[in-house]
DNA sequence: CCACTATACACAATCGATTGCCGTGGCCGC
DNA sequence: GCGGCCACGGCAATCGATTGTGTATAGTGG
């Protein structure tokens, strides 16, 4: 059916390894000759088979990504920054999203890796390396992509969750709350790194943190807004609600602003809300939400960056262990954590980022 | 490096050939060896070679994905569609970001042939089809989603624009605006039927509409709800400022909102607003907005089925046409444009979708 | 003018599967 | 007890490229 080598060499009269050689400018082949075999090749409409090729090659040219939720803006972001920089280098991205599902991500893993895939990038659900362990062995290059697992080595590209939660807490405390509760996201890396960054932070400063102010936002399949809506109406419904929220992410902040304002609640005044990942979409929501700022976009250009570097790397020098870059965020100030202080530039950037 | 089945074979003291056979439960395999076989692949941990079996059965399992940006909440709704409905059936979708940049989207087109893609879904930037002409020839179903061409006949998937601009524009009359504008999106199919839906339903209510109240949004590299800004500060640097304003989209509605606020206009007193698409993100921003769902997950599914259809079609049965799916979105009221009358549900879905 | 070396191209094996066709053994009926 | 059918499995060709090793032609020096 398609135009293939065979055919350009029998209509040139040439040999197919000919073909094969000019069009990868091996220097075999004379300029002539090349120009001959290009011209036929517009003319016939020739396009390379990459499987033929990846058969003999072992490059697929074909990297996978593994998302827990595309429609995360975060995750869309880095999936965008992956791509653009891998492919001007040829290499296509393979997106999943699993939904959050351990069972299905590993299902979908499974099913990439026929695919040969010449590195693996993973934002994993899982709760532990196990399912992943596998793949590593197998020798394709696996990038752990914001959530890392203890006991497990492999090469991480995300953000510094510790440092994020301290920023996010520092701020609120900075402001002025003394009540300042978090809402948890998925049981992940990092939310448990923020968390460690905000009880360490509250710690540091004297500030008690009750049980009841650590909010585990339901996992089901309600958007994350939904979580921060239900998490506001149990932290309400305390004797002594928060004066300040640090949220694990910006939709689940959103959520607890949309129902602050249902609620009468005045932010920031009586009630401070920050979030994590600094969306674009902070600025437009009811009250402006301040964040600390993740990079989606940078991240996923590091992790295209690392897998070039490994699979760009001379043959023997594969063994150089495992790679990680954490990249750090600056806290960006809006309305919702904006009393009027001093640290309060609103919608600018501070520190780092 | 890898396990393959000439191992599996060997280790097993059978032939290469049973193995293939036994894993894809052809009837010449006795159940028995089946049974061996699939032990042993579980053992070594032997994964298919999609390359491989590509080359001899011409089916790479692949789907392209063109889309004008994966940041997009829509595009990214429908990527999820259409991977979610695809790898049931063992398909992958392989994404290319176009950044509304017709030749990037040429270059990436091109290079994706090369996968062999059982199925090409473009969501394009050109301003014709020349680019996607030689697609279709070359055999691979090409599939037109969201945008299409006149004059080039293609299998499409998408909503239905034109009514969609009618819903909108109705809404906006019969909550009582008079003035209506109308910023319009990227020069593509739904840009010029959502702008015609408004312009005839105008018309068919006796309402004028001046030409500086169809404002043209800028197509730069700065983010959509930047053009909404910009787009409301012309509008009310007009004698006559407009009462109500349908947006081509929801992202650019944000933007209206965002500084209508900030100009301290009432809405939806003062101006109503309402957009298209009907993202999540809508009930959380400064006046949550109303719009014209546009079933952005629905349509990816159905491209997705509409893949299946073609390519599971026996042999002979290909040259049926080409098939439109256009889907019929319903009206959303929000508070942008709930001025307590009577079709002001608010967040309440209104006709079918 | 011959041997020698680039230059330019071709042969054949290979990558890891699939597929149509053929071969073997056992069991049946007559 | 023999032909024949069925169940099970193997042979060999094939898919479309790449790659190391040959080999002819052309150009060069002594």
């Amino acid at each position: 059916m398609a135009v293939k080598m065979k055919d350009i060499a029998d209509d040139l009269g040439i040999s197919l390894v000919t073909v094969s050689k000019a069009l990868r400018n091996h220097p075999d082949i004379s300029l002539k000759t090349r120009e001959r075999v290009a011209a036929r090749v517009q003319e016939l409409g020739y396009r390379p088979n990459l499987a033929a090729r990846s058969l003999v090659t072992g490059r697929s040219m074909l990297v996978g990504f593994v998302v827990p939720d595309l429609m995360h803006p975060f995750f869309a972001d880095v999936a965008k920054g992956l791509s653009a920089v891998l492919r001007e280098k040829g290499y296509f991205v393979i997106i999943s999203s699993s939904e959050e599902d351990p069972e299905l991500e590993c299902k979908e893993i499974e099913h990439m890796m026929a695919h040969r895939l010449d590195a693996l990038v993973v934002a994993s659900s899982q709760s532990s390396a196990e399912a992943l362990a596998p793949i590593q062995q197998s020798g394709t290059p696996l990038i752990l992509l914001d959530r890392y697992f203890d006991n497990f080595e492999a090469h991480f590209v995300g953000s510094d969750d510790y440092n994020a939660g301290k920023i996010a807490t520092e701020h609120l405390i900075e402001i002025g709350c003394k009540r300042i509760a978090h809402i948890q996201g998925p049981d992940t890396s990092p939310g448990s790194r923020r968390l460690k960054g905000f009880l360490d932070t509250m710690r540091k400063h004297g500030l008690e943190v009750p049980p009841e102010y650590i909010i585990k936002a339901g996992s089901g399949d309600v958007e994350g807004d939904e979580h921060g809506i239900q998490a506001l109406r149990t932290l309400q419904s305390l004797k002594r609600p928060p004066d300040g929220i640090f949220c694990f992410n910006d939709v689940i902040a959103s959520g607890v602003i949309l129902e602050a304002v249902a609620q009468g609640i005045d932010v920031p005044k009586t009630l401070a809300v920050i979030g994590c990942g600094n969306l674009h979409s902070n600025r437009l929501i009811r009250v402006p939400l301040s964040s600390v700022d993740q990079r989606s976009n940078e991240i996923g250009r590091r992790a295209a960056k690392l897998i070039l570097d490994i699979v760009q790397a001379p043959e023997g020098t594969k063994p150089a262990g495992t790679k990680r870059v954490v990249l750090q965020g600056g806290l960006v100030v809006r309305a919702s954590t904006d009393r009027g202080g001093i640290s309060s530039r609103p919608g600018k950037k501070i520190g780092k980022g």
